[in-house]
DNA sequence: ATTCTAATAT
DNA sequence: AATATTAGAA
């Protein structure tokens, strides 16, 4: 129903930098492997050479759920172009990305902390508004859950252990938001307290369960941060008007990759300070 | 008219 | 369980 999202990949490639504007952090791991994995789907690439990720998703693989009974097995013979309709991929919430929805939200306090403000702090391309009120919704709930006990914010010891929340126990949370407590109710904390880095160590394994079944290659393809692209919309609960109005630069690392259950699954992750 | 949020659906 | 979509409120 939404028609925004029709062609919200399209334009990934018209945002792509330049080869030689790549950052050589850690330029193309890609293994073949999944390269071919996802050439398989759209064989029809054009122009591998630059960016074999754009046209994971940029093409048009969008079988979408059609799931013929039996029918698609191998490549192609589907020339579909259904163009509208296509079906976002579910957004995989990375311990990296859940950091920087976080962060955004701390910065902002609680009474900014709305959706549309989140997205725009964060400043992940392809991150929609829904995205992050669907996430903020279930990151309220566990705030709430795990201010029943008033201490342990994120670490093993007591409280909350990782493996039920795994996701929200992955980073910090900002110490105001368990105290709803008032005097600064608004305002951010200056920077992530370096406390919150201990003890996580073996909860990463924890977090990237995901990733353990996956081929344990994960190439990375450096983005440009989204910056020179909204014309600073206008907007009623106008944030800060500090000089900092995005967090961080990051490398926008993204993937897209089918479930066990044949969904597909897109994933960006920024990658600024972890 | 837009965006938030809770509820509900997949 | 995690994320998306909807419905009604603000």
């Amino acid at each position: 129903m939404r028609e925004e999202d029709s062609n919200w990949f399209a334009r990934w490639e018209e945002e792509l930098p330049s080869p030689k504007e790549l950052t050589p952090l850690s330029q193309t791991l890609i293994t073949p492997n999944l390269a071919i994995a996802f050439d398989i789907q759209n064989p029809n690439t054009p122009n591998p050479k630059i960016s074999p990720l754009v046209h994971t998703l940029s093409s048009a693989e969008f079988d979408s759920n059609s799931a013929e009974l039996g029918g698609m097995a191998g490549s192609s013979g589907v020339g579909d172009e259904p163009a509208r309709t296509q079906k976002r991929p579910r957004l995989v919430w990375t311990p990296q990305l859940h950091k920087r929805f976080v962060d955004a939200v701390a910065q902002l306090g609680i009474k900014n902390a709305v959706p549309k403000t989140i997205m725009q702090l964060m400043s992940v391309d392809g991150l929609t508004r829904e995205n992050v009120a669907s996430h903020l919704q279930k990151y309220r709930l566990y705030l709430k859950r795990m201010q029943g006990f008033s201490n342990s914010g994120s670490v093993s010891g007591t409280g909350v252990d990782p493996a039920t929340d795994h996701l929200f126990a992955s980073s910090p949370v900002p110490a105001h938001f368990l105290h709803p407590g008032r005097g600064n109710s608004d305002h951010y904390m200056p920077f992530v307290p370096v406390a919150a880095v201990v003890g996580h160590a073996p909860q990463l394994q924890q977090q990237y369960r995901h990733f353990g079944s996956l081929p344990s290659v994960q190439f990375e393809v450096p983005f440009l941060p989204r910056q020179s692209q909204q014309p600073a919309q206008r907007m009623g609960t106008s944030v800060h008007s500090s000089s900092s109005h995005v967090l961080p630069s990051y490398v926008e690392e993204l993937e897209s990759a089918t479930a066990a259950n044949g969904r597909k699954v897109l994933t960006l992750f920024p990658n600024g300070d972890d």
